[in-house]
DNA sequence: GCAGAAATGACAGGAAACTGACAATGGAAT
DNA sequence: ATTCCATTGTCAGTTTCCTGTCATTTCTGC
């Protein structure tokens, strides 16, 4: 992170760290350009305004040695002439001071995922743990630790994606509705409760004392886990 | 582009196809939905204010089905708690209106060319062993141990490679079109059981009762071994 | 404790998807 | 032009699994 007032600074390094991130911190465009020569990083945060050497060359310099580290820039400037620029010369996102910070997370997290996509072996294995089990969303399937692996359907696998993207929400039937047959013409919400029965038979340890689905009287139906 | 504004739709797909982009204009949510099973797209641009279903839950129901896709969401609101709840869903970008066109071009441009380099997987093999056959992709040729080898085409190639190479995972008929067969012509989608048919009868000990290669019911195909 | 509403779990019918054999197509080599 | 052969399309038969029904259980408000 290029940032050269000390408070602010701390503040997104602190955050970035509760998230599991290591930081270093320059305060001004050559010295981030000495860290950015010195050592291997995976992101950039770039404020604009900065002593020394502004934001801009910093980014332009940069991208003449490695054109695909995220960069991200972050701005008191709001104008869409701002923004323009910065992107033209190669920043991947763009950030208007202030900013709330849950968002820097998201786009910190949306650019690091991408740029991990293409340099580690392309595929983006997509698993979630329940228990003992481990489901893969890529080969549609459910590998259990006793007994024999569990074939998911498509429409199944649709819905505990949706189900578990929303962890410890309640989502309701029409929404289920909408989201996973949407495209077409709906079946009756039974059909839903349907499928509940199914992940319970697979899933739960007592499938009519449920831990991980539970019903939502007349609302839907919610996933929880630690 | 998922817009209902008909005027705002014309401009921006006119200055997209300057930049030679092929855009298509879905004018509501399920329309979009219907849009994004028929075919195949490289970036979705969504409104959030749309009839019949609004933005995010179309990016929801889209991320169910492919999660990498990049989707740029466009919205009249500036707040934060509005784009947060986009990048949460699966945002990979988020712009207001009124935005700078010149933006919006640079903006598509970045998410594009990040998600094309990830298309790119290098590394394959060239030859695969398979009960006790081995599969040489050099010489397109299957050696048998007992019986005469088999002499396979290069679709056959093409397609036997692609299914190795994801060993395990599920790859979607709209998948094994775009890699195979490339970007422009596509035949109907039987074509390719017809071409698992003929692997089946090559290397399956009961044809009728695949090991290998196994069908997903509504995807595609999965080469499965151990 | 009771009545009504909602959820559950088992099951069967049927629509949609897949299979496998074969015919049609079309491009390349002769 | 002819032949060959890889590729693509067609179609009837089969399988899968989505969907609605029903009897029963659970929950909620009174």
């Amino acid at each position: 992170m290029v940032e050269d007032e000390s408070s602010l600074a701390e503040t997104i390094k602190l955050n970035l760290e509760l998230e599991g991130y290591a930081v270093q911190i320059a305060k001004d465009g050559k010295s981030a350009l000495r860290h950015f020569k010195g050592e291997r990083f995976n992101l950039i945060l770039l404020d604009v305004m900065l002593p020394e050497m502004d934001g801009f060359t910093v980014c332009e310099s940069i991208r003449l040695e490695n054109p695909s580290i995220p960069i991200l820039f972050l701005t008191a400037k709001n104008s869409s002439a701002d923004r323009v620029a910065g992107l033209r010369i190669g920043a991947d996102d763009y950030l208007t001071k202030p900013f709330n910070l849950e968002e820097l997370l998201l786009r910190v997290q949306n650019l690091l995922k991408r740029s991990m996509k293409q340099d580690e072996n392309g595929a983006g294995v997509t698993t979630y743990d329940i228990g003992d089990d481990v489901i893969n969303f890529n080969r549609l399937e459910v590998v259990r630790k006793k007994g024999d692996n569990i074939r998911l359907t498509k429409k199944e696998a649709m819905l505990l994606k949706l189900l578990i993207d929303r962890k410890n929400e309640v989502v309701s039937r029409e929404h289920i509705l909408e989201t996973v047959w949407g495209y077409d013409i709906y079946p009756s919400t039974r059909t839903i409760d349907n499928f509940i029965v199914s992940f319970r038979k697979y899933f739960e340890k007592d499938p009519s004392n449920p831990q991980y689905f539970q019903s939502v009287r007349g609302v839907g139906y919610k996933f929880v886990d630690a």
